[in-house]
DNA sequence: TTCAATGTGTTGTATATACGACATATCGAT
DNA sequence: ATCGATATGTCGTATATACAACACATTGAA
């Protein structure tokens, strides 16, 4: 609420290296990819990339946290509600994204790429757990929030152990009246 | 050929100029279009459009200049000869820019956008008149191109108003034993 | 007519980007 | 181990772009 808005040539350039950054995923390995492919790639200087981010690795969470939010956003917020169908849109896009990154090269990443998850998954449930919660026990809703997003995190990799087969949905059914026990304290 | 490569900002910010040029005047009339129009969809601020254009009308003659220039260098240059397939290739390229038009609204700007074909058309005349002439006579070059540039230009305006049906290549056919003779001192 | 709203074109200043140079690190070949 | 080649990260400076403010023209409605 108090940012400013941000300079249109910092969202056009940082929008190019990202791009960029995806496009060239989609072609090598993580590991392969310099910074000067990108800048490259992005019509960009090198040092304007380093004006942006620390290193190749800051940009590979910002640009996953991006497209993961991304995924959460269209999904999620059409319900504001932590709900069953709440759930199955969350554990969904999780598994989309999985997906989608399956098919790129990240190996040796997998931690990286799984804090990242995590991280997305709280910052989402303790909104949504603070805006539905009648008490105002806000350190109570930021455990919960860390719970739910290793627990949920969990579930989907279990979902890709399994071969990443089973609809989502019916995989992650059964847990749902157990998540939504704990947390329905209201109504 | 003296020219230092442009700074890669100048080269991006016309491309989004121009681009959102060609996207507007596929929904509105030309005179409906405005400067503020153009940058919004560009996402580029207004002064900067007046760094790189005098106004709307040298974007209009800019960038339809350089659509054709692509047209005509696509087709054009693979023979660096003026022969049969040389005139049927530019040929075809005009008409296919004025089908382009015509699709698009630029009504009351037909005289601005004749004269942008013409001057277009006689710069390539001249350049492959020079390189194939045996003599070294530059103003003769410089006349000839006038001419052909204006008449070929004449002859599309003929296609265009019998309905752009004809193939140009059918149209444009009967002409050229005229032009090459005129044309062909070399050999 | 008058007035408000909107578009045009310009100017001064702050800031993001381009560019070249540099030191350092990494890596593969000899 | 050494060397050349390539990648990383930083810095200073030049320049393109953003932004707000301005004067002026055009337009349409009261």
């Amino acid at each position: 609420m108090t940012q400013s808005k941000t300079d249109p040539r910092v969202l056009r350039t940082r929008r190019l290296i990202m791009d960029s950054f995806i496009e060239l995923s989609a072609k090598k390995e993580f590991k392969d990819i310099t910074i000067k492919d990108i800048t490259t790639e992005a019509m960009i200087n090198r040092a304007t990339f380093y004006y942006h981010f620390e290193d190749i690795y800051d940009l590979l969470e910002k640009a996953l946290s991006e497209v993961l939010l991304v995924n959460l956003n269209e999904d999620v917020y059409k319900t504001d509600k932590l709900n069953e169908e709440a759930f199955i849109r969350i554990f969904t896009a999780i598994t989309n994204f999985q997906k989608s990154l399956s098919n790129r090269c990240h190996r040796g990443y997998e931690d990286t790429i799984a804090r990242i998850i995590r991280e997305q998954l709280e910052i989402i449930f303790y909104k949504m757990l603070v805006k539905q919660s009648t008490t105002e026990d806000k350190e109570a809703s930021k455990i919960n929030a860390v719970i739910l997003s290793w627990g949920i995190y969990g579930a989907s990799v279990e979902w890709k152990r399994k071969g990443m087969t089973i609809p989502p949905e019916n995989f992650f059914k059964p847990s749902i009246p157990y998540l939504l026990s704990g947390i329905d304290y209201g109504s």
